[in-house]
DNA sequence: GTCAACCAAATTGTTGACAATATATCCGTC
DNA sequence: GACGGATATATTGTCAACAATTTGGTTGAC
């Protein structure tokens, strides 16, 4: 059960007067629409859960309005699905989408990481190969998963940002709001995370060399293997 | 200037009481949204145009808040910009981002291919073939554009149909809704139908023989070349 | 006892009014 | 005559009341 926030009465926002110009932000505006996403994508609100237009606008103190804006971006992005006179749930991901996400992300992660070994200097990865190679390892023999996926997640930023593509970053984004809950359970699957590591080490060793095709292939060949492993073991993750 | 829609006062949507409940929709409630984005992807408004929210509101007969929930979801995707206190125009296209296009592009419509290949039987692609071995021919030497647009339009159609894979479409659209106008400016470049033509014949041929790899290689190839063209001609196109 | 119709509460959808901000116009001063 | 500031207008942003729809429960008839 939600706990209620009490009163906490939000201010009415007005109360500004002409004088006082003071306040530049009016009372720190929350950010309805990033807030919101970030509780769907972590699953803070379960999948299925109802969304009540009344309530959030109640909590974030700010009129019914924007919490409807807020729906229409999350619609759109497929966070949560809207039935017309009936309200909005957090969607919830189907088995099939998952691998047509798989699919997209196999040739999307690809191009990143040849686009980011094409762009930057190859002693530039030097760092990310000795974190793959020593702590990574450590953290994987110590079952860190938090460490392990903190790993991963600069893996991913750093490729992203090397790339220097908005349209493929944002496209990568999309997708892993939509996963990055289905990833922490399949990263604890039996042998997952020693294998992830070996691949993601070879993606590595050839962009510390250069070689863009190589590094893209690898990062697909990665991919495909997450996949077929998620395949493989999805009574237990879905 | 654009024309004034006189009056027309689009009935005040009550006034349906609890007798007569013979209209089912409310009169053909317009789809904002759909009908905005036609407009900018066909550039009926032009990029850079400021987009006011009464004279919209007035014009499609709706509320404004109605409006701006449509402006939420076409910033989104970015077919317009919002800049606080001052209004929504329509996003303009600059190069260094329809080059990024292209690179995702690639990728994607070589998934495309593949998928599409894998999906159906050899056989099925035999009308495809044949179109674009004998009509689409006859349209480039007569220089009709519109046929062959319509029939690259079925093409892709097609392919995306045979994919079966709604996050990939989804994201093949968002591309194809910024870059169509752009499309109909290079098609007219030069010779590029007729490579465009025989580009897309070879991708076809290698989906007649069931060869997935060759598919997606081809129709990568494809892109990369189209690309190439753009970057020769990028000063009279954009 | 079960089913249907009806009523009540909650929730979403709609609307116009009001406030804040930016743009354009005008006026006075240098 | 040009610049700077103040006023007027237009446009965006905010909000709360109202209408319509769905949901859950209750009553009544068979």
């Amino acid at each position: 059960m939600a706990q209620k926030v009490v009163s906490m009465a939000p201010r009415p926002s007005r109360a500004r007067g002409t004088g006082g110009g003071r306040n530049r932000r009016r009372t720190a505006a929350p950010n309805v629409l990033q807030v919101l996403r970030e509780r769907i994508v972590r699953q803070e609100i379960a999948p299925g859960s109802k969304l009540r237009e009344n309530e959030l606008a109640q909590e974030f103190g700010v009129p019914r309005t924007r919490i409807r804006e807020a729906f229409s971006v999350l619609e759109q992005r497929e966070l949560i699905e809207r039935i017309p006179n009936r309200g909005a749930v957090v969607a919830r991901l189907d088995l099939s989408q998952v691998f047509h996400i798989y699919d997209v992300r196999e040739v999307l992660e690809g191009l990143c990481a040849r686009l980011a070994t094409q762009n930057v200097a190859p002693e530039s990865w030097q760092d990310l190969l000795d974190l793959f190679s020593g702590p990574m390892k450590k953290s994987v023999e110590k079952n860190d998963f938090d460490a392990f996926l903190a790993g991963y997640a600069s893996f991913r930023q750093r490729l992203a940002g090397a790339a220097d593509n908005p349209v493929l970053t944002q496209m990568l984004d999309s997708i892993y709001e939509k996963t990055q809950a289905l990833i922490r359970r399949i990263i604890i699957l039996p042998g997952r995370a020693e294998i992830g590591l070996r691949e993601h080490r070879a993606v590595l060793e050839a962009m510390r060399k250069g070689d863009a095709e190589a590094a893209e292939q690898l990062r697909r060949a990665n991919m495909r293997s997450a996949k077929e492993y998620l395949r493989q073991f999805q009574k237990y993750v879905l």
